[in-house]
DNA sequence: CCCTTATATCACCGAGCGGTGACAAAATCA
DNA sequence: TGATTTTGTCACCGCTCGGTGATATAAGGG
């Protein structure tokens, strides 16, 4: 956009539109969630007409698939492993499933887009959940295969990390919105102590402490 | 509604028309999820007019809070200990929580619309999912204290059975729509099986096999 | 029976939605 | 330069939404 002797001059260019687009689903997405994502609140957003959302891509399921293709939603496995892949590998079995935990908390928490969602995930199917659902799932078993499974452990440790992993997601998609649950204060540093501190126990009763 | 020589004559009853709207909004959740709930489908669905849901009960907010009053949405405390108290109360602790684990799966699975308000609860706030919390709250609390922390634990016993209830409810939300998570097939009942056997390594670990 | 009142319907409003065709203007190329 | 293509704007469609005032009609009391 140029101005030039009171008159406004908008640059044309196909590349610029089509980023614009697409962080505006990002952003939009992190303000107002996955409901009212719709191609005139993107449209507004990105300061552009909603009729090249159908023509750049096809209609709201291609910029939405697009949006999926290029985002960071989930941690990596270093980011996962605590940030320091070598010390991670040296540590014993029940200390890199703690940091797991620990991490994944963190991760999760500093992720709003990726929990909006997995929300939305959970409540519809479509071209981007399908497309992140399997993104994720990749990411899952990458580090499992990465760094837990190298000996075959008698329990079935995959079934533990993942009911684990799962009851993380709950609770921090949860604490979003509902501070209690079960007694435990989400809301608080002192209760995501006290999770943290009952998956220690937990991963020290399954694995021991040593091994 | 009686039909007359070709005439439509509509009975009218206040208390008639209540149920009716109330029950139209269980019916149309169950059907198209809390997306779409609005005055004009509830209304469609009830066969009534929807300034009735105005006039009768100040706007939506104010049925959806009737529904929740109406509802029986969380299992009781005999369906989780699985049918019969006394039965219940003989058991080992260990074989308490494993048995609350699998029914508690069971008694989700087995509510559609629960899990739906669930999903709900996660992605907004409003009268509805406000009193249901609460009211799920209250009831996993009078849980906790009837059966499960008689006798003072070294362990946080609270925290990780609130994990291993936050793990089933994300995981019994999510298989309705996404049937893999880490590995386990959460369309079979063969995931399921393995999910349960690592509450019970999970629980063994903590309380000991004969506590 | 008629008259009142409770009950329900109808028609309509403004707003926002997804989607499209006609048009304007910048960029590109001959 | 002038013609063509690319890029973007605008106006409009039909629909559904939440919400409301005027109106019809069944129920019930005198």
């Amino acid at each position: 956009m140029i101005i030039v002797e009171n008159k406004t001059i908008k640059i044309r260019n196909k590349h610029i539109t089509h980023k614009r687009l697409i962080s505006a689903v990002g952003s939009l997405l992190a303000k107002k969630g996955f409901k009212g994502l719709g191609v005139n609140a993107i449209a507004r957003e990105a300061g552009v007409d909603k009729v090249l959302i159908y023509r750049y891509f096809d209609g709201l399921p291609g910029l939405i698939s697009a949006y999926g293709k290029e985002g960071n939603f989930w941690p990596s496995a270093l980011e996962l492993a605590g940030g320091d892949l070598h010390q991670f590998v040296e540590c014993s079995l029940s200390e890199k499933l703690s940091a797991l935990g620990h991490n994944f908390i963190k991760a999760l928490k500093k992720r709003p887009v990726t929990c909006e969602i997995m929300i939305w995930e959970m409540s519809e199917r479509n071209e981007l959940t399908a497309e992140l659902e399997a993104i994720r799932e990749d990411s899952m078993m990458e580090f499992f295969q990465m760094f837990l499974l190298t000996k075959n452990n008698e329990q079935d440790l995959q079934a533990v990390v993942s009911l684990i992993g799962a009851a993380i997601s709950y609770l921090v998609l949860r604490s979003r919105n509902i501070d209690l649950y079960g007694g435990l204060d989400l809301s608080s540093d002192h209760g995501w102590q006290r999770l943290e501190n009952a998956i220690k126990v937990i991963i020290h009763g399954v694995v021991g402490e040593n091994e």
